[in-house]
DNA sequence: AGGGCACTTGCGTCTTTGCGCAAATAGTGA
DNA sequence: TCACTATTTGCGCAAAGACGCAAGTGCCCT
């Protein structure tokens, strides 16, 4: 029982370390910047940050693989939402430190 | 104007990224874990976290170099501390949206 | 000055990350 | 099926990060 907490901690630990970094990338935040207003394409984002298509599927699946975003597919097109609204609270903070 | 409140969002998102990358090792969360309970020397640090004291002097900076943390020396002995509570609470959300 | 403790810095190495480009997959409609 | 669009995946390379170890700096005490 005492290992489980110590185990669960370390765990807990880990994984929000492991959101830190897929944070820790300034065009990552401004995705999720976009997505505070709801969900967008691929291409929409590619589009809206100025970068390639490939590279933003990349970003986007750091993101997912986080658990920060989820998508949903409507024909050949995939929508990104923010599968947990409260990294924009976290966002919120890192910009009030930074400032 | 514009420009500046462009420039202004632009430096904050990049001084965002830099503070999440600062937190994005378990190791320097941990850090931030120790210090909720006041300041630590780095060789206190060094020791709870089991690891070299020259590595814990290393994220000691990182997490410095982002504003995460302070130092005062007193004699020989360096004491860190939390400079931005506020970080508390990232990481309180960061381990509520992993678990 | 000299020895010893606390910490920082430099360096070599190995791993990870971000990006561009090309190729593959998925879905739509003729 | 074929062409077309949207997205993902694979690959190679350059840059950044983490760690161990050795060397350097700063401080205290005798």
């Amino acid at each position: 029982m005492l290992m489980q907490a110590t185990l669960s901690n370390d765990l807990l630990r880990d994984r929000a370390a492991a959101i830190a970094r897929a944070l820790s990338d300034a065009k990552r935040l401004c995705v999720v910047e976009r997505l505070a207003d709801g969900e967008r394409s691929v291409s929409d984002l590619s589009r809206d940050i100025g970068c390639q298509v490939p590279n933003m599927s990349q970003h986007l699946a750091v993101l997912r693989a986080a658990g920060i975003v989820a998508s949903r597919r409507d024909g050949s097109t995939v929508f990104y939402r923010l599968a947990h609204p409260q990294v924009l609270e976290v966002y919120r903070i890192l910009r009030q430190v930074a400032g």
